[in-house]
DNA sequence: AAGCCCCTCAACCGCATCGCG
DNA sequence: GCGCGATGCGGTTGAGGGGCT
C-alpha cells in the first residue's frame, strides 16, 4: 500500500525522498523540518493510529479537527469509508504519496471514492483540490513569469475574476495560484494608489476586442443598445451609507451631472480600479444583492437588458429598485453612461429625485486620442454622469475598503439572462460596449443634425476628440465640449516624464503617481490624470464656472450634503 | 533577540451547476 | 419536476515566513 522508500538526499535544508510505487518512481522535496512529521504521517496513515510527537504533527492534530463535527459538515459527508474521520489542514507528502498512487491507478474524478479505496482521511473535495493544486504533473511551480503575469492582467480586463477560466489558458498554473497572485497583485497597487490595468494593455486589449467587433463577434450589440437608447429610465433613489472614500489614495474624480452638480469620486477606486475592470462593471451594474453567483457570462450591462431593459421595463429599473447596495446605483450611472442616448438629456428635469427622464453619456461621447477611454475617463476634470437623487446623496462615497467589496461582489441573477455581450464581464467589454454605444449614438446625432458630418469612421474612443462631439442636448454637453475643446490630449506620458496637460486657462502639470513597490512592468503612463481637486482649486474652473459651475444652489447643496466628496462641491464653489 | 507587521499561499468554505435516477 | 451526489468556482481565512524596528 505504501511506497517502499528509495533514497533520500539532504541539500540546503531541502531533503529529496525518492521512491518507487508501481513502477513509478516518485520524488518529493521537502524541508528538513518536515521529515519528522512525514515519517509520522507515514505512520499515521498506515496504521491510522498515530501518536504524534513532532511538532508538526502537533499542529496538524490541533487543526485537523479529528473531534470537530465541522470537518464533516465542510466536506459534506462527514465519515465515509469506514467512520475513519475526516482531516484538514495542510497536506503530508505520505498523503500526497496516496493521493497521486490513486489518481495514477484510477485517474481523476470522483473524488470521493478516493478516501474510501485509498485510507486517505480526506474528503473528496480536498482530495479534488489537492490534485489540482498541487500534484497535478503538468502543474509549473514557481514565480509567474513576466509573460504570464501580463497575460493573466490581459486576462482579468477581460473576464474578470474567472479564474478557472484564467487558469486555463494559463497552461500549467491553477485558479488558486492566479487569484492569490491577483489579489496581492491588487492589494499591492491600491497601495501605490496605481490603476489595476496597464493602459497599454488596456489599449491592447480594446483593439483586440474591436478586431472582434470587426469580425462580428458583437454584432448584434449595437442593435440591443439600440433597444434602450430612446428610452426613458427610471432611476431609483440611491442611498450611500456608510461610504468614505480614502481621497488621500487616489484623486478624485468629478462626475458633473447635468444640472451642474459634482459627484466627486476618487478615481482611483471607482475608475482606475474598477469601474472599468469587469467587477466594477459587474458589481456596480449588479441590481440584486451578491446572494447568487453567476457562473459563465456576466453582462457588464446586465441591468440595462432582461428586466432592466426598457423592452421589457418600459425603460424603468424595477430590480434597481429592490436592490440598492453601496454604489450600485452610481455605478450604473456611470455604466449606463453609454447606453443614454444624449438625446434623451433635453428631458432631464433635475426636480425629479430618482428619476432621470434622460441622462448622459459619461463622457459624453468625448475621449481623445492614444488613449483607451477607460483612462481617458480618469483624465477628466469632469464627467458628466445621470447620477440620480443627489438629494438622497447623504454621505461620502464608498470607501476603499467597500468599493473593493463591491469589486468582489459576485454578479447578480440579472446578469445572467441579461447579457449584452457574449464575452462580456471584462473592463474591456465593458469599453467595447460603451464604444458602440456611443458611435450608434453619434450616428443618431449626425443624422437628426443632418449637418456637419462627423468622421465616423473614427475607430474608437479613444480616437474622438474632444471639441468636436460637443453634445448638442445636453444642457451641458456643449459646455463641456467646450471646456475640453482645447484639451490637449497626451500620450506616451511616463512618471519619469511628468505631463503637462493643456487645460483652458491653465496649465495642469501632471501628478507624477507614487508607483510604489511594484514590479514596474506596467508602464507609468496609466494616468494621466489632472487630479480634479486640483483642478478646482486651481483657476481651470474659474473657466468654466459660466458652464459647469453655474448652479450655485446645487453645488450649495452638495456641499452641505456632503455628497460625494463635500469638500470638492465646497473647493469648487470657493473657486466660483 | 524579540516583537510586530505584512505578505504569501495553501486550504477551507459556501454556493452554484451539472448529471443522474 | 425533484432530490441528491459530485464537481467546480470564487471568496475568505489563517499559518508561516520574512522584513523591519
Amino acid at each position: 500500500m505504501f511506497p517502499k522508500w528509495g533514497k533520500f538526499g539532504v541539500t540546503k535544508g531541502i531533503i529529496k525522498l525518492s521512491f518507487s510505487k508501481s513502477n513509478t518512481l516518485f520524488t518529493k522535496l521537502l524541508p528538513f523540518r518536515l521529515l519528522q512529521g512525514v515519517l509520522g504521517q507515514l505512520l499515521q496513515v498506515s496504521s491510522f493510529r498515530m501518536s504524534m510527537t513532532s511538532e508538526s504533527d502537533d499542529r496538524m492534530t490541533s487543526q485537523d479537527g479529528v473531534d470537530s463535527p465541522s470537518v464533516e459538515e465542510a466536506c459534506g459527508g462527514g465519515n465515509t469509508g469506514g467512520g475513519l474521520p475526516l482531516k484538514k489542514g495542510p497536506w503530508t507528502s505520505a498523503e500526497d504519496a496516496i493521493l497521486v498512487e490513486y489518481v495514477t491507478k484510477h485517474g481523476e474524478g470522483n473524488w470521493n471514492a478516493v478516501q474510501k479505496h485509498s485510507g486517505l482521511a480526506r474528503c473528496g473535495k480536498s482530495c479534488r483540490l489537492r490534485w489540482a493544486n498541487h500534484l497535478r504533473p503538468d502543474l509549473k511551480k514557481g514565480a509567474f513569469t513576466p509573460e504570464e503575469e501580463r497575460h493573466i492582467i490581459e486576462l482579468h480586463a477581460k473576464m474578470g475574476n474567472k479564474w478557472a477560466r484564467m487558469a486555463a489558458e494559463l497552461p500549467g498554473r491553477t485558479d488558486n495560484e492566479i487569484k492569490n497572485y491577483w489579489n496581492t497583485r491588487i492589494k499591492r497597487r491600491q497601495r501605490a494608489g496605481l490603476p489595476i490595468y496597464p493602459s497599454d494593455i488596456c489599449f491592447q486589449s480594446i483593439t483586440e476586442n474591436k478586431q472582434n467587433e470587426e469580425l462580428g463577434t458583437f454584432s448584434s450589440a449595437d442593435s440591443q443598445y439600440s433597444d434602450f437608447l430612446p428610452m426613458n429610465y427610471e432611476i431609483p433613489a440611491v442611498e450611500f451609507k456608510r461610504l468614505e472614500f480614502n481621497q488621500h489614495l487616489c484623486p478624485p474624480v468629478l462626475l458633473d451631472i447635468p444640472t451642474g452638480g459634482i459627484l466627486d469620486i476618487p478615481g482611483r477606486s471607482l475608475l482606475s480600479q474598477g469601474l472599468n475592470s469587469a467587477y466594477y462593471s459587474q458589481s456596480f451594474l449588479s441590481t440584486t444583492p451578491p446572494a447568487k453567483r453567476i457562473r459563465g457570462s456576466e453582462s457588464l450591462f446586465s441591468g440595462l437588458n432582461g428586466d432592466c431593459s426598457p423592452s421589457k421595463n418600459d425603460g424603468s429599473f424595477p430590480t434597481c429598485h429592490q436592490h440598492q447596495d453601496n454604489g450600485s446605483l452610481l455605478a450604473q450611472s456611470m455604466g449606463f453612461s453609454s447606453s443614454f442616448n444624449q438625446n434623451l438629456i433635453s428631458d432631464y428635469h433635475p426636480s425629479s429625485l430618482g428619476v432621470i427622464p434622460g441622462s448622459h453619456a459619461l463622457l459624453n461621447g468625448h475621449t481623445s486620442s492614444s488613449e483607451p477611454s477607460w483612462a481617458k475617463k480618469l483624465e477628466l476634470p469632469s464627467l458628466q454622469s445621470p447620477i440620480a437623487s443627489w438629494g438622497l446623496l447623504t454621505s461620502p462615497l464608498p470607501s476603499l475598503d467597500s468599493v473593493d467589496t463591491l469589486i468582489q461582489s459576485p454578479p447578480t441573477e440579472h446578469t445572467e439572462s441579461c447579457n449584452l455581450s457574449p464575452r462580456n464581464s471584462g473592463l474591456l467589454d465593458a469599453v467595447l460596449h460603451e464604444s458602440q454605444t456611443m458611435r450608434a449614438s453619434k450616428s443618431i446625432l449626425h443624422q437628426e443634425n443632418s449637418g456637419d458630418v462627423v468622421d465616423n469612421s473614427c475607430p474608437d474612443l479613444h480616437m474622438t476628440e474632444w471639441g468636436q462631439h460637443g453634445d448638442p442636448i445636453s444642457p451641458l454637453g456643449h459646455s463641456a465640449a467646450s471646456v475640453f475643446s482645447e484639451y490637449t490630449p497626451t500620450s506616451g506620458s511616463s512618471s519619469e516624464d511628468p505631463q503637462l496637460v493643456t487645460m483652458p486657462a491653465c496649465k495642469v502639470k501632471q501628478e507624477k503617481f507614487d508607483y510604489g513597490p511594484y514590479d514596474g512592468k506596467d508602464d507609468a503612463s496609466n494616468l494621466i490624470c489632472p487630479r480634479p481637486d486640483f483642478l478646482l482649486e486651481s483657476n481651470c474652473f474659474g473657466h468654466m464656472q459660466n458652464t459647469l459651475f453655474d448652479d450655485y444652489t446645487l453645488l450649495a447643496t452638495l456641499s452641505d450634503q456632503g455628497c460625494g466628496r463635500g469638500s470638492c462641491a465646497r473647493n469648487a464653489m470657493s473657486t466660483i
